[in-house]
DNA sequence: CTTACTTCTTAACCTACATTAAGTGCTCTT
DNA sequence: AAGAGCACTTAATGTAGGTTAAGAAGTAAG
């Protein structure tokens, strides 16, 4: 039922009173499509757990082009991490992409949370070192795979997003232009 | 004198007890430059914690190119993070490039001491969410920025590596071949 | 001193991908 | 239903960076 706690049980084992008490420390919205949740340019209050909806995480450089960092549908976390945890101003902006349901922990509740649940430490680390590792292969794939190389891993990786996700941004996420792309796209459906 | 505590105090505070404790689950060792202390598709077992010397973990692609992930210096991690979770096959490498005294942390005591000084969960919890936002940075870099103004960047950010490192390494660690950062090394002299 | 190995350079040529630009077909507004 | 966006396509042309190959210069070992 509570996507966020399962979520939690899977790493650290939480008493009742203490999920409870997360609970109590979030907050749960509901975003229109095309909301953004931060600015490039603001500190970043909070991090977001996606319930439902699909949002995504990108900046813009040189006032043109737009870099997708991150997607997170169903189950994922998202946030401007540099910002939140430096509390300097970011350059990440976050968008609803698909009506959305989420959880929001502000920084505020989340250090607190840390104070009175300490074993949450464990679970955001454990968190943070998966998404690390996700991060690490990815740069080494920019590094070392073809743009079709990596829509291959992409459609493997993140079968569901397919669907869902803009052409364009699949582009950009994987770094390419969106006419390349489209001409990569023709191209490897002859085979 | 003992760089790894005053690493750990910066961010958690350790009793004397616990500091030795930590101690007792580290063994410090030396190791000659071209030393390989990891390789790729075998199971990591161990993080180190460099007190002087230069590592740097790499992987090879199709048998032939290398692709730096990371250089590793006085005070910094390196490991072989996906393999070390995972306890599966990792494909990376980790080479001495001058010779070093490391401070090896197995597998076996960080979970020892996860347990044994809860604080530590804090502490690495940290070390690896700058790690993870430094290497965001160096993905976005990677898909918007030209490899002169990459290079720019690592000169600013690493302007102690530029002496000791390998020009081909950088090289690799910036995504482009010798050959051709050679060239843009002239180019950019010119200016 | 010589051989062998490695790093770095230079230069000609090649290609994956970018840029620009035009056109098609949606969907949303009004 | 008309227009305005927006996502996507196609195609001509441009370029950052790769590949290949050869040589120079440094270094390590015998």
């Amino acid at each position: 039922m509570n996507l966020i706690l399962q979520n939690i049980a899977k790493h650290v084992t939480l008493t009742p009173e203490e999920e409870l008490l997360f609970i109590s420390r979030t907050e749960t919205k509901k975003f229109k499509a095309k909301t953004i949740l931060q600015n490039a340019g603001q500190v970043c209050k909070e991090g977001y757990f996606v319930n439902s909806g699909l949002l995504r995480s990108f900046n813009i450089n040189d006032n043109i082009v737009e870099h997708v960092l991150s997607f997170a549908c169903e189950g994922w976390w998202i946030s401007d991490m540099y910002s939140l945890l430096s509390q300097k101003p970011g350059n990440l902006f976050i968008e609803v992409l698909e009506d959305a349901e989420v959880v929001v922990l502000s920084k505020e509740n989340q250090e607190q949370l840390y104070l009175e649940i300490p074993k949450l430490e464990r679970f955001f680390r454990i968190l943070i070192e998966n998404s690390l590792v996700a991060n690490q292969e990815r740069l080494m794939d920019n590094l070392s795979l073809t743009a079709e190389e990596r829509f291959d891993k992409f459609c493997k990786k993140y079968p569901t997003l397919i669907q869902k996700v803009p052409q364009k941004q699949i582009a950009s996420f994987i770094g390419v232009t969106p006419e390349f792309f489209s001409k990569m796209k023709a191209r490897m459906l002859k085979k």
